[in-house]
RNA sequence: GCCCCUAUCGUCUAGCCCGGUCUAGGACACAGCCCUCUCAAGGCUGCGACACCGGUUCAAAUCCGGUUAGGGGUACCA
């Protein structure tokens, strides 16, 4: 049988880096079992605006390239097949009609828990002939006695007592089918074999056992898989800061660092620190998912994102900044934007980073840094750099090679020092006192500017 | 309150299923050193954990029980 798997988000608008992991995981699973990878988007909760609330999750899955072999289902689409197998079950008797009314349940919970017991419906419209004409709602009709026994294919077996749980609502009084039934019906129709979620979901496995039986159908395995919190230990929400994955590339964050470093959240593959999609393609199981929840730490996550920059090829990289590029107003087509990439990736975390990296040779004056120019820009320092124009003036071509070789014969003839007199020299290309390599910021810079800027900040400028 | 889950360095984790090879390995972070025109990158070194208490055993991070702590659930939410 081949393995079907689904991720089934509400939709609150972006996907969640939680979300997005639980997918990654399910998608992942799919592909080393050559299986199918599903998405359905549980919006039964109507009012929002779907097609806004989605296109964060969809984009977020765009972005991440993690592509759904079917999908994206939407539930609101489904409403009428889940009041058709809700009236099945009416009719075979795995449900009945309840008319309790909101009020008397709450009271009655009210009360129970002033007792500090634990309240659970107490079926009391179970067995009897309910009034016609009166709103009713479905209870699911689950057993009394016994136990409900899964084993989940990463905590492991889990045993709830029916006494446990109560004969919950699976159609409300207006008609609309409640999460625990929808999911369970459009689990069975879609034929999914594998249902690999988040572990706050483990509480409603049970209910949705009894569900699946109710309907005589075979459960399917369940993976439930740990939480990701915040560094307090709390579930990760927008108070610990960006959560939403769309948030994480305007940042700056590559798609591929931060598939590589959700997937080693709860996951792991003996040492192995970093992952291509690819490799996790083939490489994922949920056997080596562990149990315990995880926290999302950003430093770990910037470690990967400039390991990517670093290897990247710097034309790859030019083009995916070229959009931020022209955002501030510059010239994605600039000659020597793979030069200023070259010298800028190592240094960089974020594409972000980069691009502010790039300020100084996209501007037309140099902008200087009060501090740096004061600390650098000494009245004995400048006849250096005018010395320095004229020594690399002639340089063909004007590379970082011949340029450096020039200028440091330069500099060894007059004894200048490199280490004495480097930063006055950074500030008169750059304005600020770090930047990439200074034959680098020359070439990147180019004869022209290069001279220019030189002779500018000797002149005192 | 009740039910369920979890528990190895600050963080992510390996090891745990099949006790000895673990004076517990790797990575991030942090500190120091080296390299060096700045900042990075890189290299080296250091710091740092089996939550606690019992039990089983010749032997426990590994098995069992309890405690504690954290998390989740307890809706006509998803």
């Amino acid at each position: 049988m081949t393995v079907r798997v689904r991720f089934a988000p509400s939709p609150t608008g972006d996907l969640h880096v939680g979300s997005a992991r639980s997918a990654l995981f399910n998608y992942l699973f799919a592909r080393a079992k050559g299986g199918v990878y599903i998405l359905r988007i549980e919006d039964t909760d109507e009012e929002r605006n779907r097609e806004e609330a989605v296109r964060g999750i969809l984009g977020g899955f765009e972005w991440l390239g993690i592509r759904a072999d079917e999908g994206p289902f939407y539930q609101s689409d489904r409403k009428a097949l889940y009041r058709a197998k809700a009236e099945e079950l009416l009719a075979s008797g795995g449900a009945y009609r309840c008319v309790c009314t909101v009020e008397e349940l709450d009271a009655r919970r009210k009360v129970a828990q002033a007792e500090k017991r634990p309240y659970r419906y107490e079926r009391t419209c179970r067995d009897r002939k309910v009034p016609d004409g009166v709103p009713f709602v479905l209870r699911a009709r689950l057993p009394e006695d016994g136990e409900v026994v899964f084993e989940d294919r990463i905590l492991g077996p889990i045993r709830t007592g029916n006494r446990e749980l109560d004969d919950f609502v699976i159609l409300r009084a207006n008609g609309t089918a409640i999460y625990n039934f929808c999911v369970v019906v459009d689990d069975v129709e879609m034929g999914i074999t594998h249902v690999i979620r988040g572990n706050d979901h483990v509480a409603n496995t049970p209910k949705q056992i009894h569900l699946y039986r109710l309907l005589g159908k075979e459960p399917p395995v369940f993976a439930h898989i740990p939480m990701i919190n915040g560094p307090d230990g709390k579930k990760l929400s927008k108070r610990h800061g960006a959560v939403g994955v769309l948030a994480w590339r305007d940042l700056g964050y590559l798609p591929e660092a931060m598939l590589s470093y959700l997937s080693r959240l709860g996951w792991s593959h003996g040492d192995q620190e970093e992952f291509t999609l690819a490799e996790l393609e083939r490489l994922f199981t949920l056997e080596a998912v562990n149990a315990s929840a995880a926290v999302f730490d950003v430093k770990k996550l910037e470690w990967v994102n400039g390991r990517l920059i670093r290897r990247l090829p710097a034309a790859d990289l030019a083009g995916r900044i070229a959009p931020m590029i022209a955002a501030r107003g510059w010239d994605p087509a600039a000659p020597w934007l793979g030069k200023a990439v070259a010298a800028l990736q190592e240094r960089s975390v974020t594409l972000v980073q980069m691009v502010d990296g790039l300020a100084p040779f996209y501007a037309e004056a140099v902008v200087f840094d009060p501090k740096a120019k004061g600390k650098f820009l000494t009245p004995e320092a400048l006849p250096v750099l005018a010395g320095l124009a004229d020594a690399v003036a002639k340089v063909d071509p004007f590379e970082a090679g011949p340029v450096g070789a020039a200028a440091e014969a330069w500099l060894a003839a007059g004894g200048h020092e490199l280490k004495k007199v480097g930063q006055s020299i950074r500030v008169a290309l750059t304005g600020a006192a770090v930047s990439p390599p200074l034959w680098d910021t020359m070439a990147v810079l180019g004869r022209e500017r290069t001279l220019a800027r030189l002779r500018a900040a000797a002149a005192g400028a």
